[in-house]
DNA sequence: CAGGTC
DNA sequence: ACTGG
């Protein structure tokens, strides 16, 4: 089996952390569906074997691609994110396919992950083209029949999916990975069910903007409490301070203090 | 109550 | 305001 160098990354702490939902554990690793192949992963010391798709492919998914060092050391500059570093410093940033992704994060908004990745295979399953027995690639945007989507019980999430089903156009949103973030940011927003937080998620999960911020109830928590003495403010103005503190790198420290606050880690303490 | 949006 | 854990 092919492998490739992953030193210090965790692959089990990355898939869980919410970015991305077409995995599953598969024997000792987990099988991955993206851009219409099915990886199967398994960590192997300070490598990653893999199957199913190119070098190449894999390490762009996972966020190999990166200069850690770099984006550790970035985030080291902030002392309270250093405190609890050491426990996330295996995490990346992955970058998905964006249309995958921007259905996704529409369909996050006030659910829960484990019914996020449910939707997302139902929908493969009901509408994409098989790539395996019982493994389906995502279906790209077409105009679906009328009350196709009510089996995969979207909810009121339903008529922003279908809306994104009629309206997106994979090649313009891909391009949007070449302008400029405000730009990018404002285009994504005129779509159907997105608003600045899903904007900023298929940005940061799919386009490669590192400055990228999704400020959710989670992160507006932790930013209230690091820099605003736990007083309201604009999530505009959290997701900017994430920004001026941390850069490029923004995307990186949000994903490492969500996951951290979900652990259960105290803002403001090492990590027991 | 759940990683918001209109 | 849907829906499910």
């Amino acid at each position: 089996m092919p492998s490739l160098a992953a030193p210090g990354f965790d692959l089990d702490l990355t898939l869980r952390s919410g970015q991305f939902f077409r995995f599953r554990p598969d024997g000792d690793g987990f099988l991955l569906v993206d851009s219409g192949r099915v990886l199967r992963l398994r960590p192997q010391g300070d490598r990653i074997e893999y199957r199913g798709g190119t070098a190449a492919h894999v390490r762009r998914l996972l966020g190999l691609d990166a200069d850690h060092g770099a984006a550790l050391a970035a985030l080291r500059r902030d002392p309270l994110l250093a405190a609890v570093l050491p426990r996330y410093a295996g995490m990346r940033i992955m970058t998905q396919d964006p249309w995958v992704c921007l259905v996704s994060f529409v369909c996050s908004s006030m659910s829960n992950m484990k019914r996020i990745q449910g939707n997302v295979e139902g929908i493969a399953r009901a509408f994409g083209p098989a790539l395996e027995d019982g493994i389906h690639d995502f279906p790209g945007p077409a105009a679906l029949p009328a009350g196709a989507l009510a089996p995969i019980r979207l909810g009121w999430r339903e008529r922003f999916v279908a809306g994104l089903f009629a309206r997106v156009d994979p090649a313009r949103l891909h391009a949007l990975a070449a302008r400029p973030f405000e730009e990018a940011r404002a285009a994504l927003m005129e779509l159907p069910g997105v608003g600045p937080k899903v904007a900023e998620c298929v940005m940061a999960f799919s386009l490669g903007f590192g400055e990228a911020c999704p400020v959710d109830v989670w992160i507006r928590r932790v930013g209230r409490r690091l820099w605003f003495r736990n007083r309201r403010v604009p999530d505009r103005r959290i997701a900017d301070r994430f920004r001026a503190t941390f850069g490029r790198h923004a995307a990186l420290a949000q994903q490492i203090w969500f996951q951290a606050v979900r652990d259960g880690v105290p803002v403001g303490q090492a990590p027991r």
